[in-house]
DNA sequence: CCGACTTTGTGCATTCGTTCACAAACAACG
DNA sequence: CGTTGTTTGTGAACGAATGCACAAAGTCGG
């Protein structure tokens, strides 16, 4: 239903995929879709325009021009042309972009064209709500354990799978083959699980305690804090009172 | 309150305090700790430093030179330095900076001197993640209300309060002076929330729903979005992958 | 009181990211 | 087949952020 029917207003795609484009080096090319460094902060905002396909898609969308996936994402219509510009040359101009098309190339770009095996340690709310995350799940990414300390949990079934004991962390990483991590513990416990992680051979991971992994070269640490995106909400909201106000806020908030 | 003691170590805080450089517009001054808009990319690191600011103050340490707290907060020293410089003059050259005028000082610039009431809607595993958060509870907020629209969570306890119906948002929201609200439930219902917060008068959103919210002018929406930072993760680890094996991207491997 | 030493604060060069504005490319239509 | 209209892809100007490197400013020991 989505996008599957327009065969006929796409002969770019046949034409794109039969140029050879896809997976060789173009010869003579600026190798737009290829080896190029691909800039962090477009990177940053490709799971977005990928969010963005995947409604329009589900909408029944089949083509979208630039103006309007901008909109849909929340970004300038030129900043989304050139981020798009950097995996290739994927739209149709004086048309748009197919949207099945781009969901493709956007996904193989980020390298989610495969699933991921992905292990979390931690069952507490935080480690529930990812394992239960629709974006966790769905394309990309498979959850093959979620490990936590607490005999309490441990068996229970969450999000698909049989919480085990996070002994079973080494076991699991060599069994899985998995490369990346998700630590959803507190603090305290954060690096210790990290070591682990990384011992165990896990090359990415993915942070939500709130302080600092020390990891060794090679591995790749991301982190996710809840807390900085409210307080640099408060910064926000704290300069807006102080203009309106023509004075440190107090006010507004503090007295009550 | 562990390193309050060192009152002799800090001559320049009465200096700092007593050169009026606190509130009134400093005239002849280059404004450094006032109204100089103080760049975003700053304000996205300071609570970064807050916390690592806390740890120290916590083991008991009463002052910190910039390679080290640069340490602690994972990033150059040189841009440490340059942060910290945008809010004042705080430190002292030759020793380094006080670790709790410094907290002072940032806590301050962030708007955190004050508490601020929040209001969380939905009561899942990410609304209670969030409620039981350390960080959100601690310094600088207060939650106020965690609110849902089932029936069956409503009335329990979560992070100290109790969970009301989210036909009470209005009702919250006025009473308590709420100007920040977290939204915390499933996208279907994001938008039909964040009108109602900002009908309600709510200036600031922190989603956490996978989509773009669309707000009028002047209310300041932040996202934070689960799977965003386990995308950028996969493209690292495919391009490692791919670089160890010679496939795709052959221009980084040959540049190294 | 002075000189050696340490660390901050910042001017400057460079890199990275954004935005504008327009030519090239394509579809649509007569 | 040519003309018109639309939208992409990108060169170029601009702005923001980073990192270097060093002078200024302070401490500390004698």
């Amino acid at each position: 239903m989505s996008s599957a029917a327009e065969p006929s207003g796409l002969p770019h795609i046949s034409q794109a995929n039969a140029a050879g484009a896809e997976e060789a080096t173009d010869p003579g090319e600026a190798r737009p879709g290829n080896g190029r460094p691909l800039p962090e902060a477009t990177i940053a905002r490709l799971p977005v325009y990928l969010r963005a396909l995947y409604t329009l898609a589900e909408r029944g969308v089949g083509t979208v021009a630039s103006d309007e996936l901008a909109a849909a994402a929340g970004v300038n219509s030129a900043k989304l042309r050139k981020d798009l510009s950097h995996l290739g040359s994927y739209g149709i101009r004086g048309v748009g972009y197919d949207v099945d098309y781009l969901v493709y190339q956007v996904s193989r770009a980020l390298g989610l064209t495969q699933k991921w095996p992905v292990v979390i340690v931690g069952a507490g709310n935080l480690g529930r709500a990812l394992a239960n995350y629709g974006g966790f799940v769905s394309r990309g990414f498979r959850i093959l354990a979620v490990l936590d300390a607490n005999a309490e949990v441990v068996g229970r079934e969450i999000g698909g799978v049989t919480v085990r004991h996070v002994s079973d962390l080494e076991e699991v990483v060599a069994e899985g083959s998995v490369a990346i991590g998700v630590i959803a513990v507190p603090a305290s416990a954060a690096q210790a699980v990290c070591d682990r992680m990384v011992a165990a051979g896990v090359t990415s991971i993915l942070n939500f305690a709130p302080l600092v992994l020390t990891v060794p070269e090679g591995v790749d640490v991301r982190k996710v804090d809840l807390s900085i995106e409210l307080q640099i909400l408060a910064f926000h909201a704290q300069r807006r009172f102080a203009e309106r106000v023509g004075q440190v806020p107090g006010s507004a908030a503090a007295e009550v």
